[in-house]
DNA sequence: TACTTACCCTACCAAAAAAGTAGACTTATA
DNA sequence: TATAAGTCTACTTTTTTGGTAGGGTAAGTA
């Protein structure tokens, strides 16, 4: 499941796409109008900066803002940086890959289910954007 | 991601599996060669008893053992049961349903992408039994 | 240059979930 | 009736999640 952290991040991100080209957005506003909890959001944001898909700009007039298209941004990329791991097992993650013990990838069928589960998700989710959200 | 706990069932379930009509499994030896916890392993096999997954016997000569064929017990039942909800939301979940706040489903882009998520991993889930494990 | 606005950073806290443990109890079989 | 083996209740520990507090720092503006 979606942590409610992801859930802000989307909200968020969809205000910001309604917005795009429009001028930097104040976090107090992303914040009452999404409902969301101020501090909270305020991490979720800086850790999108951080990432490089929003930008902001201190001081008055400041605020956040996307840094480039919602429509170059993709899904699974949120996903991955807000709420971790798209992948059900970490021995069939991309990029958060770890090693089975006590478990020979090779000869392992629940391996083989779940990176089929897995690129299915990953054909949708890196093939949408946040464009598809507004 | 699923939990150490599902890992722990799909382990077991594949050993009892190997062993479909050959009589009772004691948990000890489940545990021992899967190198699941013993006691924590009692319990996931009760819950799985529960579903009516497994029947057991008690005294000299019990143990657990699949109720019935390997091919005809689902994924999505087992993950369903163990791990929680197969959906990445709750508002888009099928046995775990539960309304958004805030955010109205009828335009909801998220929810529109998250079914669709769920549906490619369904299809999967929902065709692969515990006989794809062996 | 001083003031104000608004993001930045570090640290902490509480609740909930996940993972694991303990021990007494019941039932079946030899 | 002794023993083997699952059943049940309850607890503990660790990790993750969700949220809070408060001061620091950069950028505009008068």
């Amino acid at each position: 499941m979606l942590s409610k952290k992801s859930q802000y991040a989307f909200k968020a991100l969809t205000y910001l796409a309604d917005r795009y080209e429009k001028g930097p957005v104040l976090i107090a506003e992303i914040a009452k109008k999404k409902k969301i909890p101020l501090k909270f959001l305020e991490n979720i944001l800086l850790e999108l900066k951080k990432a490089e898909i929003l930008d902001s700009k201190k001081g008055k007039g400041g605020g956040y803002f996307l840094r480039k298209d919602p429509a170059k941004v993709k899904m699974a990329t949120v996903i991955r940086l807000v709420n971790g791991p798209i992948a059900m097992l970490p021995c069939v993650s991309l990029y958060f890959y770890e090693r089975c013990k006590n478990c020979d990838e090779k000869h392992c069928g629940l391996h083989d289910m779940m990176i089929e589960v897995r690129d299915a998700t990953l054909h949708i989710l890196e093939n949408r954007t946040l464009r598809d959200l507004q």
